[in-house]
DNA sequence: TTGAAAGCGTTACCAC
DNA sequence: GTGGTAACGCTTTCAA
């Protein structure tokens, strides 16, 4: 960061200018600046002063590297962009400000190796914690390349967090922060299901993903307790984006598959999905019901507005800070099975995407009226 | 951070571990790490099969205060939710992971007392560069504050970016990169004036916000050109939400206003304008055209799809690190007016919002046909 | 209550 | 090419 001071360079003002100038020691100043010990006013004034004058503040590094400084946490995020786990980060970013933290975020563009070059780079910086954040592909290779990176961290005094995905198997330090993702699945399925649609078309999202699995898992139970025969048929697997709704709406359509609701992996998928079925000539919900999944706003923008699952994304980023905070409160890493593993609710949030079975299916004909 | 090493505790390993393992001194272990100097392959090797033994990763504080380290930049925005600015954010991320730099991320939720205690703690963090994301709240304080901001940083060897504002009066040592806003929404209020609207509801932004001036400027000059009468009744000031655009419509709605087409400060503000107007009973574009500004993804997934002004944000951010790695590179600050500007350019993006004048103001009885 | 001085873990200079 | 070692700027004992 900060070169070798050159000679010439005027140098950036440090504790010693200060202490030199308030004609005090530099413990003086230190004990003033971090307010961690009983000093006169006498003292603290002259110092106080000196510091507004030259403007100084503490360097975070030497301040760090001596046992003083700002606890840090790191959060992984694949894009940051994406609209869900933004708000985890959000919750994050604020729950950590509010106790005077910082907060140093990466995106790894689902890259392995981004993902290992930021856990290291990270963990450099002796982060209190790296929060990963958003679903896994659970390759092979996954799990065991998580549990490495929890004990490396867990070695370097730091931890590792897991959110909005399964906890690990095994005894690994690390803690999870998940949300009832099959269970919201199941709940809006069911809901689905109990408007009388039979045939649904299913977007769990990608195969590998674990928020897919268990949406579709979710989405099979809510058949099996209603009694509906399940069609792995009507399943099409795809990335969370607008485009993989469209397209597999329009592929769907194109193969005359008849179905009367369309179960969306995401709010962006059931948009995508919409706007498909509308180019086709098809009402949303009077030709085919649309839900969502996650309840970002733009659920509630949409035309009509969506009905989805609510995931308390924000209220997961702060618990996760939470738990972190708790953690090294208490004292740092606990002997043993060192892993916690945290459970938020999720519910359906029912809106105007969703009405009874309509064209039953003819909608690959004609549009039929309601 | 890391506590002063207890006694009994193992202490992270550090670099003496790994050079007494491998039976070289500390300082070749730091060359053969750092790479920037030349290192036999023996010492290499017997170097790096002990560093993964042990798993170690050197400490970045003691790094950057022996003077090498990661360069980092700080990132400082109002609302990491807000889709425009999160994405300059992502650019900025992966400009700077692409150099191998850190990015720290804050939010401020549009508070100066935030903002001044944000900037302190990057500026401790030794930060290459604070980066302030957004439009800004022109206030008298600001330019002041500013002023401050950007020479106390320069002064501790930092450097302040301003992204998506105008740049500071004076000379003041600080970096913008800015878009035509003005010269969008001269362009984007063209457009809608040349399908043949007269009467326009116009909805630029709060009206202290600098984005939503030159946004104003930009329409009024094209009235001014048309040669159509511009009506400072038709505007309504407000935040850049959903809620707004929706809540605006309405009320104008219900005073009955006579307008034919939207100038929506944002594609948000355009999308609650637009489902406003459909639940009058409106069409877009047939009865009531809308535009935005932004261009972010939510403008093509609305429907109809939104016609916008297109702003290069994800450019502006690796333009903004950009300008702060040159100008590490180039030797630090240069002496006397150290500023820079940049302005990239914005540009329409004509989709499906807007057509020619429909019910003409006739709409606030009934919608008309086409 | 204050000051002096010993680290904290690296890097980079200076010898060899 | 490699090894000592003096910084880097701060916090925190230990003494006074």
């Amino acid at each position: 960061m900060s070169r070798r001071k050159a000679p010439g360079e005027p140098g950036r003002t440090t504790i010693r200018d200060v202490a030199r100038r308030a004609g005090v020691s530099v413990a003086s100043v230190s004990r003033v600046l971090s307010g961690t010990y009983p000093v006169s006013d006498e003292l603290r004034r002259k110092v106080l002063t000196v510091v507004r004058e030259l403007d100084y503040v503490t360097n975070a590094h030497a301040s760090s590297l001596a046992g003083g400084g700002t606890p840090t946490v790191a959060v992984l995020i694949n894009d940051i962009t994406g609209a869900a786990f933004t708000h985890v980060a959000k919750g994050v970013e604020s729950a950590a400000s509010l106790r005077g933290w910082l907060t140093l975020v990466g995106t790894t563009g689902d890259d392995p190796e981004r993902e290992l070059a930021l856990l290291r780079l990270m963990r450099r910086q002796g982060v209190a914690a790296v929060i990963l954040l958003g679903g896994a592909y659970d390759h092979d290779a996954y799990q065991l390349r998580m549990a490495r990176f929890a004990r490396s961290l867990d070695a370097a005094g730091s931890h590792l967090v897991l959110v909005g995905r399964p906890p690990l198997e095994g005894e690994v330090p690390a803690t999870t922060v998940d949300y009832d993702n099959e269970g919201g699945a199941y709940a809006m399925a069911s809901h689905v299901l109990s408007a009388g649609h039979r045939r649904v078309l299913v977007l769990p999202g990608h195969a590998e993903l674990t928020t897919a699995q268990g949406r579709l898992r979710g989405a099979r139970r809510a058949f099996e307790t209603y009694g509906v025969p399940f069609d792995p048929g009507l399943v099409r697997h795809g990335y969370y984006d607008y485009e993989h709704g469209y397209g597999a709406v329009e592929e769907s359509l194109r193969q005359r598959e008849t179905f009367t609701a369309v179960l969306a992996g995401t709010d962006v998928v059931a948009a995508g999905a919409a706007r498909a079925l509308r180019a086709a000539g098809l009402r949303v919900p009077e030709d085919v019901s649309v839900v969502g999944y996650d309840d970002i706003p733009l659920a509630g923008q949409l035309t009509p507005q969506l009905t989805t699952v609510h995931v308390p994304y924000e209220e997961m980023g702060r618990a996760a800070l939470r738990a972190v905070a708790d953690r090294r409160q208490g004292g740092g890493r606990r002997r043993g099975g060192d892993a916690a593993h945290l459970v938020l609710g999720t519910h359906v949030v029912v809106r105007q995407s969703v009405g009874p079975p309509g064209a039953g299916g003819d909608h690959v004909r004609a549009p039929s009226v309601t």
